[in-house]
DNA sequence: ATTAGCACTATTCATTAATGAGTGCTAATA
DNA sequence: TATTAGCACTCATTAATGAATAGTGCTAAT
């Protein structure tokens, strides 16, 4: 019996860079023509759409090398390959010249920056849904973090007598509104003192410092003697009180089930997991704001298990002064990394522009 | 070639009720055993499982008029009996006492009424999330029309030189905001006045009211050299002006897409389109509004031809004074009626509670 | 080092036959 | 007269078979 010489090892012995860097190429075309085709590739139709000749058997036994490294799995003997995650990983890794915008996206997704006076829920809502006629994919945002965003203004409304609607307003043109419930029947005219005092001392700062300065007022007591400072501190830590656990907005979730690689039973299921119990996803885009550029998480390296047959591509958006949240695609494993990573790309890059132009300063 | 002469022909011959009783009677088991099985119905499945002896033989004949009628159809020769959307309306209409809703359903819709100082948006978003859990279907719910809620507060706030953020208050509980620009650089102090200008004027009245109202002031100009009126009524034109388009809440769209009436690829093509489009759907839960109680479209009924497969249960929910907005279940023709139906009835019925409970007065 | 050639393997597709669920009609029955 | 038993017939579903096909792996020649 005789014992194949594996390729890989026959590259190490030869040590020739070269051979190397085809196997590279070779892989990034079978990655390519999987994204184009869906179907496994094999070595007859590689060695045609292949930039460079090479006969299928030399092919083949590349791509029995690459099948050895775990790049390539074959569904059956006699069936061509197809790339695992590892293979998209490669493959993006090594994109380097970003294509193009199609001027035809750029028209499609000029109605996001022509917007004004909408709240920054509806700009948000309306990129996302773009995005998903664009992509044809399952798209998400996430709404800009309370914490991070600084302070253009509160109101204080009162409602009936012992409730109070607080209306707070972003610097990143947020509004967010919730109500109060308090012991005292305040006077309107009280609660007008208590949001100038409130305006005067917070405005331009992060909800993060203001819920953390409010804290430390009552800590320190320093406001005892003083009535309406004191119901002002109470009442603004009511306020500023955390409560809103970060939205999302999802769209095109229906475009992943025309996708074929989604079509049985089981991914469907996971799928509607992974949308419903939004946390996973959430956390995703949570992570993407802490870097510049875009972000992407392939299959099996998504920490999710109902996420392994995925792939998400993400990018911040940001005003002047501070990222505000995520948006992204979540689509199929083998989706063309090279249009949706650009059309992300853009599409976050004209949020933050129309964002920044609203936001108030 | 001997002609049979048929069996609702009989009946109209004989005159007997009876007979036509104990159609209808099989028609309804048929529709129930479609309903719990997916499956065509044949003549000796049913004899088994009917309330009444009768034999597979004359359950066929009943079966052959019902289909002459247009209650049934046979997919091919050979097969069972599937019911048509007739047969489903005749279903629906001849329910007659609404089964107790279980316990299980009330328990996991508590936490709809368990909300204190929520925004009417989580509460309805809450709602329509636990409706589409509770029957595994798409479920819509449209938030409360703005045109018919009344006046509880109007605040104007200088956001820049030209940029004034409105902030409307229903008595409903809704807040809705959105930036108007101005040519003039008011003072914060002038915005005030006429904020209270506004306000006084204005308060309970229905924001159709307010338009026609203020539509009315221009045109009378009987403000022309009152300055602070004059600018009050201008802004507040501005500030009034109808450009919410009335929004749908959607959940559990994917809930469909592991539904066996849904797997061809057309079905899904059609539901995509149908919930891309909302116009459809939202004008259903408009027109549901307009009565009392739960509102049922059967398949062919709707007109939205991509909803011809569909059903759509929808109950309207309200605050003390107005109907708001409906709620609603998109699913299959073969739904279980009984059941989404009295689960639509009694959330809605736990909605109009909640959110009367929240209105302001 | 590359490639041509060939044996081998597994899928896919069409054909065929067996099975079975269900109907419609006719004649017997209560 | 209404109901039912019995039987012939239809058509979908299933399994089995075989031919065609796409692909591989290995060996030997270039």
């Amino acid at each position: 019996m005789k014992i194949r010489v594996k390729g890989i090892e026959n590259q190490g012995a030869s040590g020739k860079t070269n051979s190397n860097e085809r196997s590279m190429e070779v892989l990034q075309s079978i990655v390519e023509n999987y994204i184009k085709n869906s179907e496994p590739v094999g070595s007859r139709t590689l060695s045609k759409t292949i930039g460079f000749k090479l006969s299928p058997a030399t092919i083949r036994n590349i791509m029995s090398d690459l099948a050895e490294s775990g790049y390539l799995i074959q569904t059956h003997t006699s069936a061509g390959r197809v790339p695992t995650d590892k293979a998209y990983r490669f493959y993006v890794d090594s994109i380097s010249k970003k294509p193009a915008i199609p001027e035809q996206i750029k028209q499609k997704l000029s109605p996001v920056s022509n917007v004004q006076g909408t709240p920054v829920e509806d700009i948000l809502s309306k990129a996302v849904h773009l995005l998903a006629e664009l992509t044809k994919f399952a798209c998400v945002v996430s709404t800009p973090k309370q914490s991070v965003s600084r302070l253009q203004r509160i109101e204080l409304i009162k409602i009936s007598e012992d409730r109070i609607l607080v209306i707070l307003v972003t610097k990143a043109g947020v509004v967010r509104d919730k109500i109060i419930f308090v012991k005292e029947n305040h006077s309107q005219e009280f609660l007008s003192s208590v949001t100038s005092f409130l305006n005067e001392e917070f405005k331009n700062h992060s909800m993060q410092e203001i819920r953390e300065g409010i804290h430390q007022s009552i800590v320190s007591d320093r406001h005892r003697y003083h009535d309406l400072l004191a119901h002002a501190v109470r009442l603004g830590k009511k306020a500023f009180e955390l409560n809103q656990p970060g939205e999302m907005f999802i769209e095109g979730q229906m475009n992943l089930l025309l996708d074929s690689h989604f079509h049985e039973q089981s991914s469907v299921k996971s799928l509607i997991d992974a949308f419903e119990q939004k946390t996973a996803i959430m956390k995703i885009l949570d992570e993407s704001m802490k870097n510049k550029g875009v972000h992407i998480h392939i299959g099996i390296e998504n920490d999710y298990e109902h996420l392994h047959k995925c792939s998400l591509i993400t990018a911040s958006y940001r005003n002047k002064q501070n990222v505000l949240g995520s948006i992204g695609v979540v689509g199929p494993t083998s989706m063309d990394y090279k249009r949706i990573i650009s059309t992300v790309e853009y599409t976050a890059k004209m949020l933050s522009k129309t964002i920044s132009e609203q936001s108030y300063d």
